[in-house]
RNA sequence: GCGCCUGUAGCUCAGUUGGAUAGAGCACUGGUUUCCUAAACCGGGGGUCACAGGUUCAAUUCCUGUCAGGCGCACCA
């Protein structure tokens, strides 16, 4: 934990700033950066550089002056000015650690936070099993909701469920045409096959049969009708087709160690009227107005904002190219509304100002005793305690680059009622698609012709409807048997539940890793043999590192019966010439103060969104500690301090490589 | 047409709020195992940071333009 130290410092820096040269400018930014060895210092700023044009001096003239003039700060043994000019701090780094550990001194407490933050993510339509893309938004969301709450944020998990949509009466229509399967017929299904998997090769076939005669699509109009008009039998089908599905992806993501606290199910938006709620307040403040004339006219329409409309040159005139207004139809002029206004309504209710809530029944319970709760719509269901839900401080809605443009008309229709505030504190998470790499692609059988438009392209587009990705429970299943054929090699010795834990464990973290390290931006071509690669930069080499310290510790105790507390009860007593360096050696010293970076890594991935930072801390962390590993030996060392030290940075190394690997939602197995 | 994103080593990608010597994995190649686990470690080769301007003490990073690729812009969801 450094993040409380560069807050000391910057609080000193500025102090010095206002003494010395009068500056009290606050939006004047200390940065504290990293120097690149630790020869140079442990902390540094370039501060000086933004003063010297300001105060006519050298930058190396200034970091000196403020060096001098810091006094003395606690944890800190030096500040130096560097010749360039930058003001590199030294720390007390046996204080520094021990601190860290527990075992002498006292650390600032953590920042209180208020406000609880909703994350919405995952939101799979409940038709058919889960691929890689749906993979991508649950580890990206599920990372979010551990980063959020490792800083103390109160959070509330979401799952969105479409279960009135398209995509469910797609698969509805595929059973009554193709299968004439009934509700009993569908719960013999489900009871005997792989139902999420039966729908994805149904829904495929459903697409097919609307592409032979567009007349088809009648059927899909009406039945989408029945649904959300809970006309019998069809709305039972559906609602049993969408529960099956959904509990299949709930016990995929469980597999990964993702979960949820509430589903919200858009049936009970639309049962519970959260729209006409929702519509009274949009046409109250005009957000929403009636069109009369042109193309839309007897639509309820919103106007969007354009940023080239906005942020035309006044001197130019008025943007005469701008010829016609944008306008988003958000109830149909048949009376219906677009699936726009339902999410609105519902990002009403997610920011507490729909004046309207949800019933709430149980849905499931988590493996740790907690309750997964629903919502419903139907009052003889609902349980009268439970949590309170919605109306939160800050939104958070994971969803994929090609939903920005609606989730900046969300944002817009805060902003339009007169909610700013919560116009701003509404995140869209958005990312980039997972696509098939051409190799994985043609292993699934789905070759595009040669010097087709598809061929040339730089990776083949994942598509549901055509029935082309790969599964999520394929991929996990694959990762998890590849692993076992390592673990069975490495650790034959070991029960077979055993060791299939352990597969297990292995397989999240190869899988989780892979979702995580890519930045966001950019789209993934998904390589199943990439995926399935356990070396070099990949979950199961952060797990194996700390494997290995934990490893040494489980030896301390096995050979010396020295448990970890009884090895560094003595260091504050110790010689510190080892984690000083004082033999020109800073590897040891390294390897702590990269460990402790882990509150700042966390602070930035959450300002920033981009967990692949996560990812790369974690990696080089590892890295430096399989460097140290091999240099540094503890069980062979004679040197009694020399020795202690060491285990006392390994310590905390692994104390800090675990939550950061927990933060991914990935175990480190007791061997690999 | 308009908007958003991307372009860095053979391949896949990092590069923080503009800051110290542009890095990693894979692939290629040479070495390390009587040793706390070789899913590891150490070494080597490999760069017009797409291109052209601009701002700055400092640009892979910010701005403008060009080129190339991806995505989005429905009374679908």
């Amino acid at each position: 934990m450094i993040l409380p130290l560069h807050e000391q410092l910057k609080a000193r820096v500025r102090a010095v700033l206002a003494e010395r040269y009068e500056i009290a400018d606050p939006d004047l930014a200390i940065p504290i950066e990293n120097p690149p060895n630790r020869t140079l210092g442990d902390l540094g700023t370039p501060v000086a550089f933004d003063l010297a044009r300001r105060l006519r001096k050298a930058p190396r003239a200034i970091a000196q002056e403020i060096a001098t003039a810091l006094g003395p700060i606690p944890g800190v043994i030096k500040v130096a000015a560097a010749p360039n000019g930058y003001l590199n701090v030294f720390l007390d780094r046996p204080a520094f650690l021990l601190a860290r550990l527990g075992v002498a001194g006292t650390l600032p407490p953590a920042p209180l936070r208020t406000g609880k933050t909703i994350v919405e993510h995952t939101a799979i339509n409940p038709n058919k099993a889960a691929h890689i893309g749906h993979l991508r938004n649950s580890a990206l969301g599920d990372t979010l909701v551990r980063a959020l709450r490792f800083r103390g944020t109160p959070v509330e998990v979401q799952n969105y469920i479409d279960d009135t949509g398209v995509q469910v009466a797609d698969v509805v229509v595929g059973f009554r045409e193709f299968e004439n399967i009934d509700l009993a017929g569908a719960r013999h299904l489900a009871a005997t096959t792989r139902f999420d998997y039966y729908c994805w090769d149904l829904y495929a076939r459903v697409t097919e049969w609307y592409d032979g005669d567009t007349e088809r699509l009648k059927v899909r109009a009406a039945t989408l009708h029945d649904i959300e008009h809970g006309v019998e039998p069809t709305a039972s089908l559906a609602a049993f087709i969408a529960d099956t599905v959904v509990r299949a992806h709930l016990k995929t993501m469980a597999r990964l160690n993702i979960d949820y606290q509430l589903l919200t199910w858009e049936g009970d938006i639309l049962r519970l009227k959260f729209w006409a709620r929702a519509f009274d307040v949009l046409k109250q403040t005009g957000a929403v107005f009636l069109q009369t004339e042109g193309r839309l006219a007897g639509c309820w329409v919103m106007k969007i904002d354009d940023q080239t409309v906005t942020d035309a040159d006044p001197a130019a005139g008025p943007a005469v190219d701008e010829a016609e207004d944008r306008e988003k139809v958000i109830v149909r002029s048949n009376g219906t509304v677009t699936y726009v206004g339902k999410d609105m309504a519902y990002q009403f209710w997610k920011s507490g100002l729909l004046g309207h809530d949800f019933h709430y029944r149980r849905f499931a319970t988590h493996t740790n005793g907690d309750t997964l709760w629903a919502t419903t719509s139907d009052a003889s269901l609902a349980v009268a305690e439970h949590p309170a839900f919605g109306a939160a401080a800050a939104t958070y809605n994971v969803i994929d680059v090609r939903q920005a443009y609606l989730q900046k008309l969300l944002k817009q229709a805060l902003s339009a009622i007169g909610h700013q505030a919560e116009a701003d504190r509404l995140t869209h998470f958005s990312y980039e698609m997972v696509a098939l790499s051409h190799a994985t692609a043609r292993e699934l059988g789905f070759a595009p012709p040669p010097d087709s438009d598809e061929a040339k392209r730089p990776f083949v587009e994942v598509s549901g409807r055509k029935g082309l990705g790969v599964k999520a429970d394929d991929l996990i299943d694959r990762v998890i048997a590849k692993a076992l054929v390592e673990v069975n090699r490495r650790q034959g010795d070991l029960p077979d539940l055993e060791r299939r834990r352990i597969a297990e464990d292995i397989g999240i973290a190869a899988v989780r890793y892979f979702l995580i390290k890519y930045s966001r931006t950019k789209v993934i071509a998904f390589d199943i043999d990439e995926a399935l690669s356990f070396e070099g930069e990949s979950g199961p080499y952060l797990q194996y590192a700390v494997v290995r310290a934990n490893n040494i510790f489980q030896k301390l105790h096995d050979r010396l019966g020295l448990d970890e507390a009884a090895m560094l009860a003595p260091l504050p007593a110790a010689p510190p010439d080892c984690i000083n360096g004082d033999e020109g050696d800073h590897e040891l010293w390294a390897l702590v103060l990269e460990a402790a970076r882990l509150d700042e890594v966390v602070e930035q991935v959450v300002r920033t969104l981009e967990f692949a930072v996560l990812a790369k801390y974690g990696f080089g962390l590892a890295q430096m500690f399989n460097a140290f590993y091999h240099r540094a030996q503890i069980l062979n060392e004679e040197r009694d301090d020399v020795r202690r030290w060491r285990a006392a940075a390994v310590a905390y190394f692994r104390r800090q490589l675990t939550r950061m690997l927990d933060l991914m939602g990935v175990a480190v197995p007791p061997r690999m």
